[in-house]
DNA sequence: CGCCTACTTGGCAGTGACTGCCAAAGCTCA
DNA sequence: TGAGCTTTGGCAGTCACTGCCAAGTAGGCG
C-alpha cells in the first residue's frame, strides 16, 4: 500500500505500478462500456472481471465497490473541491466560491463524451444515484468549515445555514447536469448552474 | 393484493387485514428498537424476522427493502407532498407551496421521539442516507410539472429552474433537520427550515 | 545468476440482502 | 363443512462483497 507518489511525476515507476496502471485502465474501460452497453444493474462484476481479465478478487480490491467502477477516483473530486474553494481569496463570498470549487471539479473529466456517459448513467440508474448523493454529502460535510468561515456572521444556527447553502449549490448542480444530459449535452454546464441559482435566489 | 381501503376507516377489517395490520405493527416496532440498539448495518434481516416471529419470506414480502423497514410507507410521504402543493392556491408562489408540502409531510410522524430517532439513524448511518435520498429524487421528479405551473414564465429552461427550486428546498429540509437531530429535537423544524431557506435566498 | 523477501493474484468459502418457486396452512364464503 | 382463494414458510439461487490461504511474480542482494 505504498502508492503515494501516484501523480503524474512519472519517474519512479517500478514494472508493478505500470502493470497496476494497466490494469485499472482495462477494468475501468470495459466498466464503462458494459454499463453503457447493457445497463448498471444488468451489468454483473463477474462479467466485467472476465472481460476485462482479472479475477473477481482482485477486481474488488482495485475498486471496492461497484459504484467506483464509474467515475473512479470520486475521493479526488472532494479534494479538488476542498482545495478549490480553500484556495480563494478570503474576500471571496460563499456563492462565489462554491461556483468555484463546482467549477473546478466539473472541469476534472477528461472529454465531453465520457461525462455525457457518466452522468447519463448516473441520472438514469437508481442504484448509482443513491450512491453518488451519499459520497456528495461527505464532501458537503467537508465543506462546512469552510463555508462557515466566509459566511456574514448572524443570529440563529450557522451550521444549519451553512448546510443550507451548501446543499443549494449541489442541488442546483443537479438540476443543471440533468438538465445537460436531458439536451445530450449540448451548451455549458456551468451556464445552466447559473441559471439555476439566479432562479434560487430569486 | 386488494388492500386500497387501507385508511382508518376502520370498518370492513377481515381477520386477515387485522392480523396483517399487528405483524406490520410488530415488524416495524422490533426493527427500529434493534436499529437503535445496536445500529442499522449490525442488525440482520434474519434477527429482526426472528425477533418479530415471522419469516423472512414473509418480512420481505411486507418490506421490500431493508430500508423501508424505517419510517414505514415512504411512498406516502410523496403522496402527501404532492396532494398538499396540489391543493394551494393557484396564486400562492413556489416558495410558499414547497414549504407547505414539506410542513405537511412533517407532520405527519406520529411523535417527536419516533421522529427523532428515525432522523438520527437516518442521518447518521451512510447506506440509510442513500436510499432516502434517492426516494427523494423520485419525489422532487413527481413535483415538477407542479411547480413548473407556479412558476413566472421567464427564458432559459424552465425545467432546470423548477428542479433547481425543488432541490434547494429539501436541501434547506436536510440542512433544518441535521441540525434539528444535532439539538437533540430542541426547537421546531420548520423554524429552521425558514432560516436556511433565508440564508440561502439571501 | 540464483535466491530470498515482499508484494500481488486467484480461488474458495462464507455473509447478507433479496427473489422465485412450491407446498402447506389459514381465512372466507356459500 | 368444503371448495377456493390468500398468506405463509422454507429452500435454493443470485449478486455484491470479504477474509483467508496458497501460488505466482517483481525487486534487491550476495
Amino acid at each position: 500500500m505504498k502508492q503515494e507518489a501516484k501523480t503524474t511525476t512519472g519517474a519512479p515507476t517500478t514494472l508493478w505500478d505500470r502493470t497496476r496502471q494497466l490494469a485499472t485502465q482495462e477494468i475501468l474501460e470495459t466498466a464503462l462500456r458494459l454499463f453503457t452497453e447493457q445497463g448498471y444493474d444488468e451489468t454483473t462484476i463477474a462479467q466485467i472481471a472476465r472481460e476485462a481479465g482479472v479475477s473477481q478478487r482482485t477486481l474488488f480490491r482495485y475498486f471496492g465497490t461497484k459504484e467506483d467502477l464509474l467515475g473512479g477516483d470520486q475521493d479526488r473530486f472532494g479534494q479538488v473541491l476542498t482545495d478549490t474553494i480553500s484556495a480563494q481569496p478570503a474576500d471571496v463570498g460563499v456563492w462565489e466560491a462554491l461556483r468555484a470549487g463546482i467549477a473546478a471539479v466539473l472541469s476534472l473529466h477528461d472529454s465531453r463524451e465520457r461525462a455525457l456517459e457518466r452522468f447519463h448513467l448516473l441520472h438514469n440508474t437508481a442504484s448509482l444515484r443513491a450512491g453518488w448523493l451519499e459520497k456528495r454529502l461527505r464532501f458537503q460535510e467537508d465543506l462546512l468549515p469552510l463555508v462557515e468561515a466566509r459566511m456574514d456572521a448572524a443570529g440563529g444556527s450557522a451550521d444549519a445555514r451553512a448546510r443550507a447553502m451548501i446543499a443549494t449549490a449541489f442541488a442546483c448542480l443537479d438540476a443543471a447536469s440533468m438538465t445537460w444530459v436531458a439536451n445530450d449535452g449540448r451548451g455549458d454546464i456551468m451556464d445552466l448552474y447559473d441559471e439555476c441559482l439566479a432562479a434560487v435566489r430569486g
